[in-house]
Order: C-alpha cells, then sequence, then structure tokens
DNA sequence: TAGATTGTTAATCGATTAACAATC
DNA sequence: TAGATTGTTAATCGATTAACAATC
C-alpha cells in the first residue's frame, strides 16, 4: 500500500466518524453502509468511500461496513490507544473545566501536570492532580516527559511559555490563548483552539440571516 | 455591488482577520499592505485581496490598507457592534469557564441568563449572573427574547433541549455538547465545538508523526 | 512621474461528486 | 444467481494562486 498523504480535511473528519461509530455501537447495530452513514452525518456517501480508502479497503461489496471494526481500525489510524503524556498550564476558570471535562484517555492522551503561577491557588487539585508552581515545570518535565501542552494562559505570556516548553521537550501543543502560536520548527504541532472566533462566526450567521 | 455568497472558508477566515488587525493597531500600524498581512498570517497575499474583495474594495493602490478603517469595516461586516441576546445551559465546569472566560461583549452578544438543573448551584452565580432553574427557562425566554443559546449540557440531553429552545425563540446555537445537533429548520444556526475532535486531531498528528 | 500595491481576471490545484466495473 | 454496495477512476466543482492592468 503506497504510503499516499492524507489531506487535511480528511483528517478533521476522522474524529468525527470515529464518534459517530461509537454511536452506532451504543445502538447496537453492525453493519452500515456508505449511504447511511452519509445520511447520519450529513456527509456524501461518495465522500465517505473516498476518506476511508486513503487508508485501505475496509468494506466489503454488497455488504457495507463492519461498524465495531470499522470504529478500531479508525481509533487505531487515530491513536487513541496511545498514552501520550500531556501537561495543562493555566488553571483558571478554563484551564480547570478542560482538565476535568475533556477525557483525555479516550482520546490518546495522559493528563500528568497541572501548573499555574498563582500562588493562591498551588497545592489545591483539579482533575485529581495538584496544582503545581511554574518553577516546578523544568524538573516535572525532565522526570516525566511530557509530549503535549495544552495551554490556558494569557496571549501574551505564549509565545515566550511556548518556546520554553518546547526546550523542555514538548512537540505538540493544544492552545487555548487567544494568540496563533507561529512555531518554525516542522516536528512541532499546534492545534489552536480559537472559542472567541467560533462564537464570531456564529455572530456573523445570525447577523448576516437577519438581513436577508 | 452584486450581492454574491460568501463562502464559507472565507467567512471562517473573518475572525481571524480581525484579532490580526486587532493586533497590528495595539501596535500603532497604521497602514499594511495585503503582503505584509499575509507573512504574519501564513496566507497568501493573493488570497487576502481576494477575501477583501468579497464585501468591496477597502484598500487602496500603491497604499495597502488602512489598518484601523479595515478593522472596523470587518467587524461591521462580523456584526461585533450587535447586542444579541445569548443564554447559556449547563453551569458545569465548561459552561462556567465560558461564562466568564469568553468575552460576549467583544463579539456581538450579551449573556443574560444562565441555567442548570442541578439545585445544588441554583442560586449562586457566575459571570456576574444568578444561575436559575431550568423551569424559568420558559418565562425567562418570553420575557427576555434571548437568539442564542451556548449548551453546555450532556449529549443525551442536547437534541431535546435545542428543539425546545427553537420553540421559546432561540434561532442560533453555541454547542458544546459533545453531540452533532441537527437541526431542520433553516433559520436556525448552529455552530458545533468538538473540543474531543480537536484534542483527537492533534493526537492523530503526534501519532502519525512519530511514525514517520 | 515612478514605484507600489490594489482589484480582478485567468490558470491551477485540490477536493468533492458521479459513475461504474468489481465482487461479496 | 441476483441484488447490493464497495473500491476506484473520471468529471465536476470550488478554492487558491498567479498574473497584470488599473490607479493611487
Amino acid at each position: 500500500m503506497a504510503k499516499q498523504v492524507i489531506s487535511t480535511p480528511v483528517i478533521r473528519r476522522l474524529p468525527r466518524y470515529y464518534r459517530f461509530l461509537g454511536e452506532l455501537e451504543r445502538e447496537h447495530i453492525e453493519r452500515i453502509s456508505s449511504r447511511e452513514l452519509a445520511m447520519r452525518m450529513g456527509l456524501s456517501a461518495s465522500q465517505i468511500r473516498q476518506d476511508f480508502n486513503c487508508f485501505g479497503g475496509f468494506g466489503q461489496q454488497g455488504y457495507g461496513y463492519h461498524v465495531k471494526e470499522l470504529r478500531e481500525i479508525i481509533g487505531n489510524i487515530l491513536g487513541v490507544h496511545c498514552k501520550t503524556g500531556v501537561i495543562l498550564i493555566g488553571a483558571g476558570n478554563l484551564g480547570k473545566a478542560i482538565a476535568s471535562h475533556v477525557d483525555f484517555r479516550k482520546r490518546g492522551c495522559e493528563l500528568i501536570g497541572v501548573f499555574d503561577n498563582n500562588p493562591l491557588i498551588q497545592g489545591t487539585s483539579t482533575a485529581d492532580l495538584p496544582i503545581m508552581p511554574m518553577e516546578s515545570l523544568d524538573n516535572f518535565c525532565k522526570q516525566h516527559h511530557p509530549q503535549v501542552a495544552v495551554l490556558c494562559i494569557p496571549k501574551d505570556a505564549a509565545q515566550q511559555l511556548a518556546e520554553q516548553l518546547i526546550s523542555l521537550g514538548i512537540n505538540g501543543f493544544w492552545n487555548f490563548s487567544h494568540f496563533d502560536l507561529r512555531i518554525t520548527n516542522p516536528d512541532v504541532i499546534v492545534e489552536n483552539v480559537h472559542l472567541g472566533d467560533s462564537l464570531l462566526t456564529l455572530a456573523y450567521c445570525m447577523h448576516r440571516h437577519e438581513n436577508e
């Protein structure tokens, strides 16, 4: 099988496939055709078949796809069984919510450390983890080698901290800090989440809709 | 000016333009060329000019774009001066974090009510708003006519609640509930935010990178 | 005026859709 | 076998990039 490059739109759809297949499994549905899945997901059957065939032929002519099997395959592609070490920086409202609300384990990640520079909350804990002072960051990374950092910090601190973290071995960022990290190192992966942009997009659509 | 339909990729870039122009303004930069802006944002100059020209010619040949003016124009397109009434349902960790962390006003929205079905937290407050019981939802909507609902509730409750909210006049959802709302009504706008999918995308990219 | 940079048209690239032979 | 549905190739559509005349 030639190792082709998977396009971004396909990658972005994978977690959604995984989610819908989980749903189907919970509904005890054993097999599904691309046509049925397309209807549920609001995609085209053609697109679904194209997407899956980026990775290989998981279906069976005349039958469709075996839900459980397909879900496992996509889970493996996504790496849900990995145990990537994750630290979270900034245990304010948002940081704490993410630490406790997001199921890292289900997604191949393990939250192993939480840091904040506010002495008032150091020592308290979130998601069963003690909030550590920033001064411990260095030693912690040297000891536990986390790979991913979740940034829930103000935007002015983001770029500098990111660079420090890279030097400590971090090569993946889940960035909530209202600032687009620009990392030149091609081995570092950044996933920017801009909640504000998302709300603004919704606001625009509502606003436009009104004026039509 | 013919009213053309703006494509989704363009719409998704608008909040980002707005953000970067704000940054430039803060840096006291008066004018910028599409070329300079492209470098900063990691886009192409051509794309930027195309994007802006969906809405009209905001630039000046030989000069570029006036930062402050352009930012205001894009802000108006996005509707940042609107005061769309917003309610938030589900004041758990995530709900509270969003209520307090997201600046609704800057984005043409105003958070006017927070609801939760947990009696233990009813009466306490977030973001200066009292958390109200779900039973008050009906009356509140009839009185204040909010247009947008932020859903920070478990996925099993989402679809049903969304339908109820639509009947109460809500026509926009900012949906954090691990479930893709499927609304048939074309006047209702849904912005799904799947934090889990975002993390999984990052996990995939890390995982793939390792195996290369 | 000369230089710079836009607005806009044409060319290219990539993603989605359609079609159908292969095959379970 | 007949029916269904995949895997895959070709056609279409749309978005991005390139090019350049218009013009500040």
